[in-house]
DNA sequence: GCCAACGTTGGC
DNA sequence: GCCAACGTTGGC
């Protein structure tokens, strides 16, 4: 089991929208970084568990948590001509974007904001706090994890 | 394959 | 809305 954190901005899916959906479950789609393309297609896997981190609002940080109940398939917006995410390169034969569905776990009653993580001394290894980092799916150790998970619960 | 121009991300 | 830091594109 592995850990991730994913990004979203809430004004267009935050984890409200996720807890509202039919088994508060939703397809993670719309990624078009190869890197994070990457880790969706070849190291999310089922029953993983994902840290929900709201960027690009007032407050930005990590607002709960959730899961992988299925893991990498063809992103379908990429064959969509009508979707934002359309990409005219990729082919049913040859997809190029991957999804996951993530479901919900929990909502924290307060977001553990970037501020408070970053300063934390102990968060060292995690994408966030690198300077210039953007990547919208990232891995986080199990160590960082539970400390995170810890400090959003306290 | 280099690299300048351009587009995007995302915190502030 | 600004702008730094990246990623991608495309001409050569």
């Amino acid at each position: 089991m592995q850990y991730w954190l994913f990004k979203s901005e809430p004004d267009v899916f935050g984890i409200e929208d996720l807890a509202t959906r039919p088994q508060q479950t939703e397809p993670w789609d719309g990624v078009r970084n190869y890197q994070a393309r990457n880790y969706l297609r070849d190291d999310v896997g089922l029953g993983d568990q994902v840290f929900f981190y709201h960027s690009s609002c007032k407050t930005v940080g990590i607002a709960g948590v959730a899961e992988i109940v299925r893991a990498s398939y063809p992103d379908p917006s990429q064959f969509d001509s009508a979707s934002d995410y359309y990409d005219p390169k990729a082919s049913e034969e040859k997809p190029r974007w991957y999804s996951v569905d993530v479901k919900l776990v929990e909502r924290f009653n307060k977001v553990l904001t970037l501020k408070e993580i970053k300063a934390n001394p102990h968060i060292t290894e995690l994408g966030l706090v690198k300077k210039g980092h953007r990547l919208s799916v990232m891995p986080v150790s199990q160590t960082e994890w539970q400390l995170l998970y810890d400090l959003a619960k306290a």
